[in-house]
This record gives structure tokens, C-alpha cells and sequence, in this order.
RNA sequence: GCGGAUGUGGUGGAAUUGGUAGACACGCCAGACUUAGGAUCUGGUGCCGUACGGUGUAAGAGUUCGAGUCUCUUCAUCCGCACCA
């Protein structure tokens, strides 16, 4: 019989399920290994060819972890909570529900098409009551530690999805084209400021990529510097500034405030007032995208007031401009334009004093911006004196002077924002919150949960901005233990689900807690999590705070819950764009697996390059794979179907490519370098082919290498072997040191760097050695015509290169 | 603008610590075979040159006996951040 992908990988695949080969035993005895991808979350067009990247090379490190003797943890479950589903159903008047059903029945068949070894009895889905009981159970905590809370701030709103979205979220939707405009609403909020530091000082451990932990540091912003307290001419309050750099005060010539900033009222003198009205009105219509935008010119009005530089007791205007963000510090600067390239421009815009105070600058050319090496100058009051002084130096100095004085503060700043974290949306977790008819608050009790959704007629969310959930008078009017109230409206977002769901797989079934405590201490932490850059500030960073704060609950072992990330880079379309619909590029693995088989396409998705590397699909490619597969089958059956006969003894150099590869098979998989793990394995192969005969055991090791890349060829062939049970239950092969060494080495000889031939020595042979065999040479005497070499350099067993004038 | 990464044949890509550049595969060329297939097998294939040889890892310089690998400069591509005081 010929290699027949569409025959033996049903067959496989059924007997995989049947015989629950990948049920992940409750043995904590074994070292274990907790291997999770990012899991999907289900829509409606199923798996495109990116998804069988991450999981093709995960299964493959599954599958060798768990010959090499560890229990290894690899569940797959569903992120199914979220706005495509709710979108669906406005449009075909069906739950989300229905169709969240079929997608998952589709996205389960696709992975099981493609024989990922996943324990599906552990599969979990967020949208299930049994689910979302404990996410709704994990918010209780933090709602109780003071960690969430209702706030009236202005929020991201989405006009055309109708709902608010998260910090994190904005700059995705406005790259998708959506309208996102500040509006205040009364929202739930999440203090994950409360955790930047921890959240900033985890990083330094975690065995990340470089870039995604300076995503998250960047994101989380962390700055040091100085509050200081500008007394404002003619008012009682004081005007607080934030800065890096303290150094500059000297050469602070005016102020600038945010058009949002709660004193801007009180600043402004009647005779600005109507410019200073018509500047806020047009700032608060402009979109955050506007106002940020870079190349836009500075913009700004004079208030009329002002305000005192604590060190040089001069009054210097206070300006409004929505170059300040009120979100960030205190919503107000003091302006250096002698120091900063905003503060100038908005100077020089405005014929605003610039006072120079750092050496060497060449005004009127542009700021000059140095964090360190300048020499400070014009700096001096009648108790402070920073002329001379270094940038560091001053900053210090200042500091302390001010601290002294009473005029400021140091401070630490963090760009990070708390999370905004509830939707106007039916198809989320509803959040256990009650408010009373006297206006109290009041949550659920945990014993009382899941709060189950309600089915709903409509999923149109109410004009108001509210969520659907509010025109259902039977949900929303609520009497809990003789208190009338009104429920939350309002639910979670689409990240809430997946921000724990790696506890729940430890134990999906567990009734009395969200994760069984004992199998936790065991599984945690996730040795290597796989899946997409894209997440990096949103779910890495949103599931690394939950994490954080059920550890300081003592509810988890480990104050990390990723120890290992890695990304796969995305894989494009043959012409090199993203796959679009758009752009009728995509390729379906349906097709592919029609055509090729599941084993040919994991193999060849692995083949195409490094994991993490942006790749090009390239269907032609997948030949050389196929061609790989019927060749191994080759091993064990010819053309004709008869059995291959095998001999009794390998030759040496058989025994010696089949040990290297062992070594360096194994080597790659722990490196996740899969694409020269299967090069070698090719070439182990070529050899293999040119030998005569082959013992059933060499053969049967190849087989066993291969499995975790090709696993449904190599069962079968395992299977015609003779075997009974799976080749998954069989013991990783370890390279036997005995066919590691070599008998004979080349020696590549060079005369002045260039290669001038190649010898055969045994190894470990000394320069004096090398030396006369490499004399004997024609092309080396004919290099030397007879002069000595000036110089001898020998790398052992690899390479003499001879010197000569 | 700032930060990070990458740059190797016609193509995808190999090359722990500086030590034979181009493994493996696609494609292409030549040949064999046939149950004519989306086959299989054998050989070749960086570039220039008939051979000896020369040359070659984005460009340029440097360190070194020796550089794809280390240092500096420049260029290109990709990704992230972007008025964060």
C-alpha cells in the first residue's frame, strides 16, 4: 500500500480518542510540564493557518515531554465571550450562543483534523455558567480588596460599536477605523495602577522575548521625578506640576494646563475668559486622535494669570494648550522651552520668554534636550545654586531643596492607566453588583453565583449607552435577600475570560474553588505559553495583574503566571500581505489537509523557518514535505506494499548519523527550533537510504524522532512494525556517546586564511602532528614554495592555518 | 522623532563559543525509469572563468592569523511607542 494521508489519519485520530492516549493523569509524582497555547477565540470563518503554527509546535514539544517521562498539561478551550458573537446576533436575531456553538463544533473538528494531542476532556469554554461563576468570583475579590471600583471619569466611547473600551483597546479600534471620543459615563474600573511596580519589577524574571517586555515597560511608563507647587498669583491654590527633570526650574518661563483642568476657571481673569471658553469647547470636540496628532501645530490661549517660579520668585503666565494631557501627572507643566522641543515650539508660537540654562545651547535654533552631560548655567538663587553642576547632580539637589522648603515633592510616575473594565454589551460575564433603592452598592455573594445571563429579545444596545440588559425589567429589578435593587447593567469585558482561564484547565471540574489547590502547587507555573505578539499589553498584561492580586490573596503558589512566553511570527500570504478576505490570499487548512494530509502540512508550517519569524505560505514548498513522508514510509514498506526486510546489524556509519541526529533532534525541539530539527531528520534519511539494509530498530528510533512533527505516519508505520500500543507511549531515545565519536576528522588547512585543502587525521592530534601531515600535501607545498610558515594556528581537530610572508 | 529587530543564492532558509559560508528544502538543468503520476530515482546548481583560480553574507571602514558572526558609520525593510512633561 502507498502512503495514504486521507486513509490512516481519521483512523488515528479516532483510535487517539477512543483510547484517551492524551488524558493528562492526575499523577503528581511525575516532574510535570504545563504547555499552553493562547487559546482561540472561535469565529465564525473557523482556524486560518496561523492558528496550526503556534499548536503544530507546541503539540510537538507535548508530545516529546511526555516520552521524555513528564506529565504534561496541554488543554485547548474557547474565548468565546466577546462582539463578533453579539454582532451575529443583531444581524441573524440568534443567541450568540447558537452560533458560538457551531463555531466551537467547527474550530474542535479542525483541531482534531490536524491531530493536536490536547486532553479535550479538559476543554473549557468562558461563556459557560460553570465558567464564568468563578470569573464573576474572582472580580468579588478584587471589588473587595478595593480593586475595582465605579468611576465617573471621561471614557474611551466607541460610537459605532456603542460601547466604551479600554485604554489598551483604543489605538487598535481607531486603526480599524472607528470613531473613539472621551465622554464621562459612570463605568467600572479596575486599580491596576495599584500594581505598575509589581507589574514593572515581574519582568526582569520572566524568560520573555526582549521586545515584549519593553512593550510592557513602555506601556506601564514608569518615571521618576518631582511634584512641585506653583503658588498662583492672587488665589489660595496652588498650581502642582509633574517633572523628570527639577534641573530646569530655573529656566521655567510660563506655565501650561491642561483645557481640562479643574482650576482653569479659576485661573482665567474675566478679560480671557470668552477665549479661554472657546478653546476648551473646540478641545472637547476634538477627538483623542487630533489632539495627539504629531505633525499638528501648537495650539493655546494666555489665561490672564499667574503663577510663581518657587525658585526664581518671578510671575510667568499660565497658558491652557491640549499639548498637556489632563490624564497624565497633574494635567499641568511648567514650560522650559530653553529644555524642550513642545515647551519651545509652543514659545516661539507665542513670543513667550525663553531663559537659557544649560551650556553650549544654540537658541534661537531649537531646545537643547540633555539627560545628562550638560553643564548647568543662569541657575541660582539667594539659598540654591545650580550652576555648574551636572544634570544628575542638579536634579538632586533641587529635590531636596524643594522637599526642604515645602514646595515639592519627589514623585514616581506611571504612564499606566487603570483598566476600564466594563461594556455596554449583553454577550459578557454580567458583573455581581447590585444597587439598592437607597443608592448603596452591594455585591452578590460568592455563594450565590454564577449571576446567569438572561435570554434577551433584542440585542440592540439601548440609545442611551446602556447595555441590552438594562431594558430587561425582570433581570434588572432584582429583590436579593429582601432588598429591592436594581443589577449591574453593564458587563465585563471579552478579556476577562481569558484572564485565568490557564488556572481553570489545572482543574476544569473543580466545584469549591476556582482552581483545586493542590493541583495548582503542582501545575503552576505555565512552563512555555505560545501564541501571538499582538496580546502584549492587553490579556498579558490584564491576566499578569489578576494573577498578581489572587497571589497576594494567597489564593495561587507562583507571583507569575507565564514563566516562558514565546510568539510565533504571523504567517503571510503568498504575496507576501496579510491573509484578508479582502485580498483573496487566505489559505484554508481545510484545503491544505484535503490535498497534502495533516502530517505534510505540520511539518511543512514548521519547515518554512524560524517559529517566531514573519513567514511567506508557499503551497509549492509543501512538495518537498509529502515527498519527505512517502520516502520515510519507504522505510517499512516498498511501492508494491510488501514489508521491508531488515538486517540484523547497521553498519557503524549508519549507527553514527542515527546518534548525531538523536542528539541534535533532541537539542532543537528544547530550543523550539523545529525548521533544522526536521532538516536533520531529512538528512538522517538521505543517509538511511543510501545504506543497503537497516535494522527494525534504527528505523523504529527515526520513527519515534519524528512522531511528535508527523504523528499520524508514524503510528501507522509503528503499527506495521508490529506494535500494539501507541508510539506515543514509548521512551525518548538518547544518543549513545560511544557513536558520537568520530574515527576520522577533517582538517581544513589554510595558508594565510584561505582554504587550501582538506585532510583526513584522527583526532586529537597536536600542532607538530598537523603540521607534518599538512606538509606532505601537494597544494599545501605549493602555497609554501618552500618558506617556512611565520605563524601556526591550530583549532584541534578542525582547521591549521599556516602564516606565511 | 524614540525604542526594538532583521538584512546570506533564483526562493524559503542553515551555520552554539570568531574557524570549510550556502546544511535542508523549493525551483531550475541534465539523465534514467515507468503501472504517465500533483510520480520515482541519479547527478548538477552562489557568481565570474574552459581548467588552475578569483570572488562572495545590504554598503563602507576597523579589530584579528582568520569576520555572516565582534566594533564603528551609512542604507534598507519590518515591528512597537509616540506631545507621558
Amino acid at each position: 500500500m502507498a502512503y495514504r494521508p486521507e486513509e490512516i489519519e481519521p483512523k488515528w485520530q479516532n483510535y487517539w480518542e477512543e483510547n484517551h492516549t492524551f488524558k493528562t493523569p492526575d499523577d503528581f509524582q511525575k516532574p510535570k510540564y504545563y504547555i499552553l497555547d493562547m487559546f482561540p477565540y472561535p469565529s465564525g470563518s473557523g482556524l486560518h493557518v496561523g492558528h496550526p503554527e503556534g499548536y503544530t509546535a507546541t503539540d510537538i514539544l507535548a508530545r516529546t515531554k511526555r516520552m521524555q517521562g513528564f506529565n504534561v498539561l496541554h488543554p485547548m478551550g474557547w474565548d468565546a465571550f466577546g462582539l463578533p458573537a453579539e454582532k451575529h446576533a443583531l444581524k441573524t436575531k440568534t443567541h450568540p450562543e447558537a452560533s458560538n456553538r457551531k463555531n466551537i463544533d467547527n474550530f474542535r473538528k479542525q483541531l482534531k483534523m490536524l491531530g493536536f494531542s490536547y486532553d479535550w476532556k479538559r476543554e473549557i469554554n468562558t461563556t459557560d455558567p460553570s465558567y464564568y461563576r468563578w470569573t464573576q468570583w474572582i472580580f468579588l475579590q478584587l471589588y473587595k480588596k478595593g480593586l475595582a471600583y465605579p468611576s465617573d471619569a471621561p471614557v474611551n466611547w466607541c460610537e459605532e460599536l456603542k460601547t466604551v473600551l479600554a485604554n489598551e483597546e483604543v489605538q487598535d479600534h481607531v486603526d480599524q477605523g472607528y470613531t473613539v471620543v472621551k465622554r464621562p459615563m459612570r463605568q467600572w474600573m479596575l486599580k491596576i495602577t495599584a500594581y505598575a511596580q509589581k507589574l514593572l519589577d515581574g519582568l526582569d524574571d520572566l524568560d520573555w522575548p526582549v521586545h515584549l517586555k519593553e512593550m510592557q515597560r513602555n506601556w506601564i511608563g514608569r518615571s521618576e521625578g518631582c511634584t512641585a507647587f506653583f503658588a498662583l498669583d492672587g488665589l489660595t491654590e496652588s498650581l502642582d506640576i509633574y517633572t523628570t527633570r527639577p534641573d530646569t526650574m530655573f529656566g521655567a518661563s510660563f506655565m501650561v494646563i491642561a483645557p481640562e483642568h479643574p482650576l482653569v476657571d479659576k485661573i482665567t481673569k474675566p478679560a480671557h475668559k470668552q477665549d479661554v471658553d472657546l478653546y476648551r469647547r473646540q478641545a472637547s470636540l476634538k477627538s483623542d486622535l487630533e489632539r495627539t496628532e504629531l505633525q499638528k501645530e501648537k495650539s493655546g490661549v494666555f489665561t490672564g494669570g499667574y503663577a510663581i517660579n518657587p525658585l526664581t520668585g518671578k510671575k510667568i503666565p499660565v497658558w491652557i494648550s491640549d499639548y498637556v494631557l489632563i490624564s497624565y501627572g497633574s494635567g499641568a507643566i511648567m514650560a522650559v522651552p530653553a529644555n524642550d522641543d513642545r515647551d519651545y515650539e509652543f514659545a516661539t508660537k507665542f513670543g513667550l520668554e525663553i531663559v537659557e540654562i544649560l551650556e553650549g545651547g544654540e537658541l534661537p535654533k531649537g531646545a537643547i534636550v540633555q539627560r545628562v552631560g550638560g553643564t548647568i548655567i543662569n541657575s541660582q538663587n539667594s539659598e540654591l545654586n545650580l550652576n555648574g553642576l551636572n544634570v544628575s547632580e542638579a536634579i538632586e539637589k533641587t529635590i531636596l531643596w524643594l522637599e526642604t522648603a515645602g514646595l515639592g515633592k519627589r514623585t514616581i510616575q506611571y504612564k499606566l492607566r487603570d483598566w476600564l473594565f466594563s461594556r455596554q454589551r449583553y454577550w459578557g460575564e454580567p458583573i455581581p453588583i447590585l444597587y439598592t433603592e437607597q443608592g448603596e452598592q452591594i455585591a452578590i455573594d460568592e455563594a450565590d453565583l454564577p449571576l446567569v445571563l438572561p435570554d434577551v429579545e433584542s440585542y440592540e444596545p439601548s440609545g442611551t449607552g446602556e447595555s441590552p440588559l438594562a431594558t430587561i425589567d425582570s433581570w434588572v429589578n432584582y429583590t436579593y435577600k429582601g432588598i429591592r435593587g436594581k443589577l449591574e447593567t453593564n458587563t465585563m469585558p471579552q478579556w476577562a475570560g481569558s484572564c485565568w482561564y490557564y488556572l481553570r484547565f489545572i482543574s476544569p471540574d473543580c466545584q469549591h474553588r476556582f482552581v483545586d489547590e493542590e493541583a495548582e502547587k503542582y501545575w503552576m507555573n505555565v512552563d512555555l505559553y505560545l501564541g501571538g505578539a499582538e496580546h502584549a499589553v492587553l490579556h498579558l498584561i490584564y491576566a499578569r495583574f489578576w494573577h498578581k492580586v489572587l497571589y497576594d490573596l494567597g489564593l495561587v503558589s507562583t507571583s507569575e503566571p507565564f514563566k516562558k512566553l514565546f510568539n510565533q511570527g504571523m504567517i503571510l500570504g503568498e504575496d507576501g500581505q496579510k491573509m484578508s478576505k479582502s485580498l483573496g490570499n487566505v489559505i484554508n487548512p481545510d484545503d491544505i489537509v484535503a490535498r497534502f494530509g495533516a502530517d505534510s502540512f505540520r511539518l511543512y508550517e514548521m519547515f518554512m523557518g524560524p517559529l517566531d519569524r514573519v513567514k511567506n505560505w508557499n503551497t509549492d514548498n509543501i512538495t518537498g514535505l509529502s515527498k519527505f513522508l512517502r520516502r520515510i514510509w519507504s522505510l517499512v514498506e516498498d511501492d508494491h506494499g510488501n514489508a521491508v526486510t531488515f538486517c540484523s546489524q547497521d553498519s557503524l556509519e549508519t549507527l553514527r548519523v542515527l546518534h548525531r541526529t538523536i542528539r541534535d533532534v533532541t537539542a532543537d525541539i528544547d530550543r523550539l527550533y523545529f525548521n533544522t530539527a526536521i532538516a536533520k531528520m531529512m538528512e538522517c534519511l538521505n543517509e538511511f537510504k543510501k545504506q543497503e539494509a537497516l535494522s527494525k530498530s534504527s528505523v523504529e528510533t527515526l520513527l519515534i524522532l519524528l512522531s511528535g512533527f508527523a504523528p499520524h505516519i508514524c503510528e501507522e508505520l509503528w503499527q506495521k512494525l508490529g506494535h500494539s500500543s501507541s508510539i506515543s507511549q514509548c521512551i525518548w531515545p538518547v544518543a549513545n556517546e560511544e557513536y558520537l565519536i568520530e574515527n576520522m576528522v577533517t582538517l581544513v588547512i589554510q595558508i594565510n586564511g584561505k582554504v587550501r585543502d582538506q585532510i583526513q587525521i584522527t583526532p586529537g592530534l597536536n600542532q607538530e602532528e598537523c603540521l607534518k601531515m599538512a606538509r606532505a600535501s601537494e597544494k599545501v607545498q605549493k602555497y609554501l614554495e618552500g618558506k617556512e610558515p611565520v605563524k601556526v594556528i591550530l583549532v584541534p581537530d578542525k582547521l591549521l592555518n599556516l602564516v606565511v610572508k
